[in-house]
DNA sequence: TTGAATGCAAATAATTTGCACGGAT
DNA sequence: ATCCGTGCAAATTATTTGCATTCAA
């Protein structure tokens, strides 16, 4: 089940929505949080498809490239990646700087929203930066590290 | 002229201040701006400071642990720091995700601040951790790239 | 049949580690 | 004398690339 959706953008990129890059969607789909490409070739070996690490890592970078995934960044010295939900405004991150954990933050404030936007226009203005999208992390200790 | 302060954070953690660690600090001081180990080691070396690429390494580790540097990330696929001293009460980035040049951003708005403190207060509340510190990263076309 | 996609292994790049030495306390 | 900090080189980890093969329009 990869979405309709999905198809399009495939298409309109001149690319295949090939079984790995589908098995791959479908990891995340399952998943819905994000991951790193090792975790992914791991959660694609568990469910017996044979994709190599190497497929792995160019189909994230292209699906990133399609706007499909979004990039991610942990500072644990890997690169994470997401689904972007369509509906989500934006996105934080709760990072434990004691046990690494993370996690996603997607409810979303109206105010929050707003204010956003307000200081992204406030930016382009002032840095002459065309912006396209942001992403919060906050950092501090989760329940069990504190 | 490594500051005071410094050397009484080196003493609460029974850390000394080398000669390394303070050409480090110095380095930064002068760029004022976020650096990459490789970056760091560069501009030794231009100083005439011979300081190994590990021990580098080692103490932008250290620096950061102590809350003197903070760790920033670029998706460039390596970590990069700055000081802590130059952003303290937050500190944004731009990020061109075209040439991938980063730009920082550490103009205060009164408005900006008073939002994210309050942002962090209720996120401490729906999900119980206890934040320490955030950061926000804009990505987009920079002027050059438009 | 032709270019796109993949697997595998080798190549790179960034960072970390082991170990012996030198210097400060 | 002891232990911290360091340099060097080797090791590890994450990611990318070259190339021959396979696959799909």
């Amino acid at each position: 089940m990869v979405k309709r959706k999905w198809k399009e953008i495939f298409h309109n990129f001149d690319k295949r929505p090939t079984p790995s890059r589908c098995a791959i969607l479908e990891v995340f789909e399952e998943e819905k949080s994000h991951l790193s490409a090792e975790e992914v070739h791991e959660r694609l070996k568990q469910k017996r498809k044979k994709v190599g690490i190497a497929t792995v890592y160019r189909n994230l970078d292209l699906l990133s490239r399609m706007g499909i995934l979004r990039r991610v960044n942990f500072g644990d010295g890997r690169e994470h990646y997401e689904l972007v939900q369509t509906s989500e405004t934006h996105h934080h991150h709760l990072v434990c700087v004691n046990c690494g954990k993370a996690i996603d933050y997607s409810e979303l404030m109206d105010e929050e929203r707003e204010f956003l936007n307000r200081l992204e226009k406030e930016l382009e203005k002032k840095h002459g930066f065309q912006i396209q999208s942001h992403q919060v992390y906050f950092y501090g200790l989760c329940e069990k590290c504190q």
